[in-house]
DNA sequence: GCAATAATGTAATGTTATTACATCAATTGC
DNA sequence: GCAATTGATGTAATAACATTACATTATTGC
């Protein structure tokens, strides 16, 4: 998916994104943008559906909350398989990635014939320095 | 983590996931369980709670939703890694563990000396008869 | 029995996400 | 140009999921 010129609550949303520590959720979001206009969730709602579909960003399931993709390269392609260290101390989630559990999870799909259409992979924890 | 006797509310939440075809949402027991008593969304949420901690329970991150473990052997030792697929077509879920998987996020979060507490692994798709 | 602990009941509230509907802007086809 | 379509936006209301606070009842250990 080529990533389209983005619009400007898009651009808002993934600046608020880009430019925070930690995960936010959407109504975290929508705080910090109501300076710049915002009003009601779904103006947050609408821009994280495109920039998750763009793959700008990630969606964190056990938070409900949302990261910037922390990938350095463009995202004309997809990266497969993206898993997340999350500690409980700081907040501070590490994207990564995994040729090796890819394939073990494919393999393990394909055997019981499962087409897999989007995978979650979060690992919950302390990090070194909150341990 | 021994699994002590349940109480009332614990094995009618249990029993509601038990003889359920796929996973429920907290509100969904309660309204199956109004019969029974049940009036409010904690009466669900604390029996759940309960439930996890014995491990007779899984939660699905990705669906805000509960369902039984599948595991046939008795529940007095930790089972590891769990990991589901999931059906967005007819909602069936699939419980199931891998050693490779786990030794290999062992390995990559040693790496980044990060302590696991809770793993999530959950892959949306569609199952064979509803690809 | 009595104190301590665990479980329960109930209400209120907080947090996350969606539906419905109206308006506005950009693009396309003619 | 201009109607028609499409995509983005604005706003309100509501639905869905989860927790806090506080009172009461049941169970357990002594």
């Amino acid at each position: 998916m080529a990533t389209p010129q983005l619009t400007k609550n898009q651009t808002l949303v993934m600046d608020a994104l880009s430019h925070s520590e930690g995960p936010m959720s959407a109504y975290t979001i929508l705080d910090k943008l109501r300076d710049h206009g915002f009003r009601a969730p779904l103006q947050v709602y609408r821009a994280l559906d495109k920039l998750l579909e763009y793959g700008l960003v990630h969606r964190l399931e056990s938070l409900n909350a949302f990261v910037a993709c922390s990938c350095p390269h463009d995202h004309e392609h997809d990266h497969g398989v993206t898993a997340f260290t999350i500690c409980e101390g700081c907040g501070q989630v590490t994207e990564f990635h995994d040729e090796a559990i890819e394939q073990r999870l494919s393999a393990l799909t394909r055997a019981q014939s499962f087409k897999t259409e989007k995978t979650t992979i979060e690992i919950r924890g302390h990090c070194q320095s909150c341990a």
